[in-house]
DNA sequence: CAAGCTGCATGAAACGATTCAGAAGGGGGT
DNA sequence: ACCCCCTTCTGAATCGTTTCATGCAGCTTG
């Protein structure tokens, strides 16, 4: 029961406090048979470390977090695999908080993981990530990496994938199966991704030199519900304004999408291509398989997680880095058939 | 730059260390004027509370840690998703931690979590949960409550969903729609639910009181790839031997059954008709849309975490309680019409 | 044999917040 | 004028660890 403490070992041992302590983080510096007699004393008292204490005189937690925008997505939940492997192999711990998209809970744990003095943190933060928030981390010493966005000049490292390449391919692909008009679902548009997704497409378009539109349909989530709304609506419109293809800014729209046509009558890919985003696991799985544009999300999490542990070690000596991947189109049978 | 104390702060705003630590706590014992100027000094001085010297003098933290066997498990997100609803209303923090079904990992972070002299931990204990190591945590003060398990006699709280039922339900499905020769698909069988799941198919077998033979085609993990491997096993399978149907331990290897079976020629449900475990978001989405057993899954987390936090408040006082959910059979397409 | 090492062990001094007994000051009642 | 109470503020003690200057043997070495 309850909390001995490394004193209540040390007289159980009969040493010194200072002794016990060596035992635990230098021990050998401390001779055999002393050393045995504390590790018994452990054992026999149940000890276990306080780490409260040892954080507090450290000065900072060997805990790292990571705040993603939805722990539900499956984007998110590779990432997060990815950045434990790295986390765990340091062993320090990932705790994972959720700000769900909502700026205010994401201050609120930023706050909390600020009084933990957490060693780092790993973020997709909601919006651009220009906030003041991470600046106020950043000047507390606590390195923050952002995940999945670019940084611009900012004063941290980021790992994030190409979005604007991922539009371009994805659009591409579509025109060189004779779509024509084209629509892209997703939204908010304050996600950078989704502007950047639609920013590739829509270049890709310009340059094919077309008077063609891309008709943006915006959603105010990325979920699988926000993509059979937006849908309904593509579907209410009078046939010949129609699209004949859909990009989606994430699989979970596009499976929204491809349930809510396929339950209204309409064929994929016959009446509507569908191009999605992120290549879930489930994309492959869909009621028609989803093409999709892949994006290396374990790495994601790895590399993020590297970066931090290594400006977390360096301190002043480190250099903010940005690493960029490339994103890479899967073509499965939803879009995979030419027009007309 | 860098850790502003709460000595700081009273220097700053000429009053003593205990004022200050009121403005942070009793608000109002302090003078309005007062407690104006020590705010001043906090907004000025960008003091932040530091959470280790906090916790070291309360002797336990306010996070409360969720210990889960699949952090990219929809079951497991949602659940998650539950409890985290509970513990930000209650102002604690919830840290999630991935014991990806190994008992060496689980048992490193419960160690962990003891370290940080968490509040309580929720947790899906890999195999039965009569481990050790919950006993310890027990010992020490720590609440624990079982997820998804039922605790028997154990010394904690439990949440969980009656899993013979659910299995039941799925088996009588299949029975009443003509099925005789069925497959139950999902392992390992030293995760209780696997176990509970089959233990209620085969009841429901026995209880129709017919020679029938449930076969039973173990899998490693309950995963898609899992799910395609079994799934290539019963096709190669001489056609009068192949059941007529499977029922899966859960959704991802339901969704491995059904890709595997598509791509190998076989329709469903005319060939093979599906049910899964669990009703995921992704199993109506999927390429024909799977009949599953659903489960109250954020309700599981929420439920958990209140049971949790009362036990935290109560100390000595409370009693252990045991919630048990039942499942509910959805029918789909997948398993959706009269065998012969 | 003195001087200098080396290897071990010691215990006081932080770290930063909370708490609590008590001091100081200001009314109000008698 | 006196006493008592109440509000407001104070500062020392405490939580459990790590670290560091120091002490103390027992050796080697010249």
């Amino acid at each position: 029961m309850s909390a001995a403490s490394i004193k209540e070992v040390a007289r159980h041992a009969g040493v010194s406090l200072g002794t016990v302590s060596n035992v635990l983080n230098r021990p050998n510096r401390v001779a055999p048979a002393t050393r045995q007699r504390v590790l018994d004393a452990i054992a026999e008292l149940g000890y276990v470390r306080n780490d409260s204490a040892r954080q507090l005189r450290a000065g900072h937690s060997r805990t790292i977090a990571i705040v993603v925008l939805d722990v539900a997505n499956p984007f998110f939940t590779d990432v997060v695999r990815g950045a434990e492997q790295v986390v765990e192999e340091a062993g320090a711990m990932l705790v994972v908080c959720n700000s769900g998209e909502d700026r205010a809970r994401e201050r609120r744990h930023l706050e909390l993981l600020e009084e933990q003095r957490v060693r780092g943190v790993l973020i997709t933060p909601v919006g651009h990530g220009g906030q003041p928030d991470l600046e106020r981390l950043h000047n507390r010493g606590i390195p923050v990496v952002l995940v999945d966005r670019e940084s611009g000049r900012a004063s941290c490292c980021s790992v994030a994938v190409d979005d604007v390449l991922g539009g371009r391919l994805a659009m591409e692909h579509l025109l060189e199966r004779g779509h024509r008009h084209v629509a892209y679902l997703g939204g908010p548009f304050t996600i950078p991704q989704v502007a950047d997704r639609h920013a590739g497409a829509a270049a890709a378009l310009a340059a094919h030199g077309d008077t063609s539109e891309l008709r943006v349909a915006p959603t105010d989530t990325l979920t699988v519900s926000a993509g059979r709304r937006a849908a309904a609506e593509l579907v209410a419109l009078p046939a010949a304004q129609r699209p004949t293809a859909v990009f989606c800014a994430n699989d979970l729209i596009a499976l929204g999408v491809l349930q809510e046509l396929t339950t209204r009558g309409l064929r994929v890919p016959d009446d509507v291509a569908i191009v999605g985003y992120d290549d879930i696991e489930f994309a492959g799985a869909a009621a028609v398989p989803l093409s999709s544009v892949r994006q290396p999300r374990e790495q994601l999490g790895r590399t993020a997680a590297q970066l931090l542990l290594e400006e977390a070690e360096a301190g002043a000596t480190h250099r903010h880095r940005h690493v960029v991947f490339q994103p890479e189109l899967v073509v499965r049978h939803s879009s995979d058939q030419a027009r007309r």
